[in-house]
DNA sequence: ATTTGTGTTGAC
DNA sequence: TCAACACAAATG
């Protein structure tokens, strides 16, 4: 989880003032004790009772030593970033590096590579740290300022990790199970997609891969907002309606009111993988199934593997991969601040 | 009752 | 762009 984070940028050495416990009554005022520009920095990282007291005694409180981070009123600290001569908040947290860390993510989201970040980016050629990159890469910068808020970051990069090379691995093998469909049904598969923690989190929403929302579900040119309601039926023959909508705030397609409840009934999981059909006929029919992750022997929910089973169709997983190497297009550069990312929030769903 | 994080201001 | 500060809005 924690890089090696132990010297600041530009200067490679690490400053660490003796300065002891006595920093608590910097002389005042404000330019006290600022961060040197570039050069060595202050280093204090004693928590000792007798400083924590009188900061929170003298009201002032003790500003951080990282860039990015602000102190809050109850000790914990507030990790921000700006675009835009606006304020994006990347949320609260208990120690003053997690906070740093997060800022450093968002940082590198949106400005780039070689941002300058309070941690040095070390392993810039292995592969964990490519996959990081195009983890950041794949993601709107509002998803991730929203896993930094949530402290869901390194949930979702370990789970796209994880997804990655699965994906890679059952490439090999899928072919062939494929040619045993046969006439089941008149079903075209469209896409699938392995659920993140947020997917079947709190955000209540299903985020639909670009080029596959683009690629197969009616656009919703202008209306951004609103966006329409579609209807999925799955092999239990229950209709699912969603509202798929686009998100300016986070550049992304998603599904959001009646989707917590899908995963709630399918007690779907991350790692776990939901599939897009739609019927080859005239009608326009839209499906869609679940299927628990290759690992987890776990029985599904209450559904004992019914003879429909149009999953065991494509048990396995052959959509083409989405975030494993897709680069996005970051022309977006502009996302705005967040007053949006709570409106998603608002769906009540159920 | 607390905590978050926004409004705002002023420096760099 | 950035952080300090105050405090309203959000949350438990």
């Amino acid at each position: 989880m924690y890089t090696s984070c132990t010297y600041d940028k530009t200067t490679t050495s690490e400053t660490i003032s003796t300065i002891p416990q006595s920093v608590t009554t910097p002389p005042t005022g404000e330019t006290s004790l600022r961060r040197l520009g570039s050069g060595g920095n202050v280093v204090l990282d004693l928590e000792s009772g007798a400083e924590v007291e009188a900061e929170a005694q003298s009201k002032k409180l003790r500003s951080s030593r990282f860039k990015g981070v602000v102190p809050q009123p109850n000790g914990r600290w507030g990790a921000q970033i700006y675009e835009k001569h606006q304020r994006v908040w990347l949320g609260t947290f208990n120690e003053e590096e997690e906070a740093a860390k997060a800022y450093d993510i968002a940082v590198q989201r949106f400005r780039g590579r070689d941002a300058v970040t309070n941690f040095p980016q070390i392993d810039t050629n292995k592969k964990e740290a490519k996959m990081e990159a195009s983890f950041l890469s794949n993601h709107s910068k509002s998803e991730i300022v929203d896993m930094l808020r949530k402290h869901t970051y390194n949930d979702e990069l370990e789970q796209s990790k994880r997804s990655c090379t699965l994906h890679k691995s059952s490439l090999q093998t899928a072919s062939n199970k494929f040619s045993r469909s046969g006439s089941i049904l008149p079903r075209e598969h469209l896409f699938q997609k392995v659920v993140t923690p947020s997917d079947v989190g709190k955000l209540n929403r299903l985020v639909i891969p670009k080029q596959h929302a683009e690629k197969h579900f009616p656009v919703q040119k202008g209306s951004t907002s609103k966006g329409v309601l579609l209807h999925f039926e799955d092999s239990d023959s229950t209709i699912w309606r969603f509202r798929y909508s686009y998100w300016n705030s986070s550049q992304s397609y998603v599904l959001t009111k009646g989707w917590s409840r899908f995963v709630k009934e399918k007690n779907l999981k991350a790692g776990d993988s939901v599939s897009f059909y739609s019927s080859t006929g005239p009608d326009k029919q839209l499906y869609i199934d679940s299927k628990p992750k290759i690992g987890s022997s776990g029985i599904t929910n209450s559904q004992p593997i019914e003879p429909v089973q149009m999953l065991r169709l494509f048990g396995v997983n052959i959509s083409s991969v989405s975030s494993c190497n897709g680069k996005r297009s970051n022309t977006e550069m502009d996302v705005l601040g967040f007053q949006n990312c709570k409106k998603p929030r608002i769906i009540d769903v159920l």
